[in-house]
DNA sequence: GATGAATGAGCATTCATTCAT
DNA sequence: AATGAATGAATGCTCATTCAT
């Protein structure tokens, strides 16, 4: 069966997960717990209908076929780290504030939800790049949100004088590298301890002054 | 089938990939190349075969199980890279270009190569961390030289007096993320026309002096 | 689910046929054009409720079940038949001519609803023989009003000295084998324009006199 | 799943039919006496493979899918008919004879065979007019045989100086149309004993000379 | 050694039917 | 009465793996 094509609705997803019932939500979660730990290919969706204690019609009925539900699942992942990121972000008063929290709410989500670097990794194994992968579909508002910040950081003198994209790029890389290697490597270890040393490291970068 | 106990022999898999018959690194390229585009889950063994030209006993034969076959794959992808970073590094005189060379000639590697990126990827969405993803099994000597180039770096006052584990982790992180969050967003673009940016925010950071 | 041993009720269909309400009514010949272009199996209860506009619930108030739903459009259907067929004999004024509005009225309404030939053939394909097809159940009062008919052409001397249960069924024959060949053979032709030719066939045989 | 469209090699059959091992001849026997018995959507493809003590696995790599089984048994029905049709039509002297053998030997093999009329009725259903039954498609070249005994009967006096294509069409329809109103009444009972009457209807008409 | 026919476990998906609202 | 959400039995099909030749 070709895989990555099928239409599961608005590719954002913000409009869906705002409107999700309970019910399909909790099977959202079952599905991440289940995707993330045995895998896409090896999770049956009765197996997710049980987690939830409903019938496997039922899943059917909500989201359509095993990969929409897969997707449905990464935009929920996804949004909920937008929001545990934005939410700290909005408690600085101050744009390197800012930007300090934002990276520590991210690390602190993974390491709250390893499933959900699992699922991650699970996405693009799956959709061999015929799909932008959820996280990083940054056509979103709150991608120019932080934009704004990195603006301000460079304006103020904090940040070097580089376009804002590749500041943004080069926090991504540097983040979602951290990220992925921790759990390439085999055990990982909570990143959130780490900060000072990741944000001093990006921040500062390798070479004596 | 439970996936990820199967043992394939040698875990770092440089005997075996030093004593490889034309014919097993001939299915081992076929295998990477399908494993690659169509995804481990929708590559048929009989597929691999074919490409060789091959009956599908004989692939059987000669790798026990699809696992190991994609392992093997694994395995001789991470030694072909291993390989040409360690060639280009031997060309330098000095340390900083040393580890300039080393980083050049991965992203070129991964240029040339991207169907090993996306042999990276599947592998952890296989193995789920209930192994340690062939690329970053650092236990092989490859890693020990590194080390030692980072040391010279840290005495001659080039780089940070930071642990060298720190400084390899550091590096580790960057670069695979910038490999990863490329072919994550969608359409790949040729990295190692970057390098100079990319070193330069590795080695210099994001905030102004 | 075993088929064909269900009761849905009077087997000639003529009560309910007649105390069909409007929306049954409309129920059966929306599932009787669905039934014959799209198949029995092929045929979602949900489509046939969708095509009325109403819910799938009340078609199984009103039948059921989608076996029964489908015998009570199939009596529907024989019951139109046999009222078109029996109006334009009823116009005619002597027997032969009895005979000959009735045929060329039988292909006339199949011509005109070809849906009810599907659902003729789909019928036997579904009962097997488990049940009798709806259209040969000839133990109606219809059946005799014609062997009345043919009684009467055999004492005038129009056609042959027969049991009249032979000439009956040879018309039967023929008739219906005119219809199905006439589907089976792919792109099916209206038959009323041939009536003459069909009749003279019938009537007159193949040999030379 | 739309069914109907799929390409399941010569629709004649009359190539794979000669190459049929006996192995996929018992696979088709099979699924005949099961299409046949249960119908199309109830017979599990499972039950075939039971039914001739093989895995379900080596029916689809024989077949492909459980239509093109099913088109492959129709063909072999076919082949059937059609071999003991000629078989029996070729020990005649002159034509006359030749066309008595051919309908009784088509009416014995149904009476023999009563598979092959619900596994007809079946076909039909199935396609529902998107392929041409394969009993009733003519293009080959038994046809043209039969066609040129038309002609002699005609030149020689014996039957009416009609077109041989409405011949050949009359006896059609009069033939199945005897086969499936048998099938459709109920009981079906075996027609070769009523050889001469039917010939006689068919040859001499239902009027009074 | 090489082959590929045979196998059957495994799973996605459908849809008739029920029944609480 | 009308509805349609929930259910789960039923089944087509795939493909890793085996093993006789």
């Amino acid at each position: 069966m070709a895989v990555g094509s099928l239409d599961c609705g608005d590719p954002l997803g913000e409009r869906e997960t705002a409107k999700l019932s309970v019910r399909d939500r909790e099977i959202l979660l079952a599905a991440t717990r289940l995707f993330a730990r045995v895998g896409y290919a090896q999770t049956d969706v009765q197996a997710i209908a049980d987690a939830v204690g409903i019938g496997k019609g039922t899943v059917y009925r909500a989201f359509g076929n095993k990969e929409c539900l897969f997707i449905a699942a990464a935009r929920l992942a996804r949004t909920r780290v937008l929001d545990e990121v934005d939410a700290a972000a909005a408690q600085a008063t101050e744009p390197l504030d800012h930007w300090r929290r934002g990276i520590r709410a991210f690390l602190h989500f993974f390491d709250e939800n390893p499933d959900v670097v699992e699922l991650l990794i699970e996405e693009r194994a799956l959709s061999r790049g015929q799909r932008v992968a959820t996280f990083f579909d940054n056509r979103g508002k709150g991608s120019e949100r932080w934009r704004h910040v990195f603006r301000q950081l460079i304006e103020s003198g904090v940040i070097r004088n580089l376009p804002v994209e590749q500041v943004e790029q080069a926090i991504s890389r540097y983040l979602f590298g951290t990220l992925f290697v921790n759990y390439f490597v085999g055990r990982p270890e909570p990143l959130a301890p780490q900060f000072e040393n990741l944000f001093d490291i990006l921040f500062t970068g390798l070479a004596k002054k």
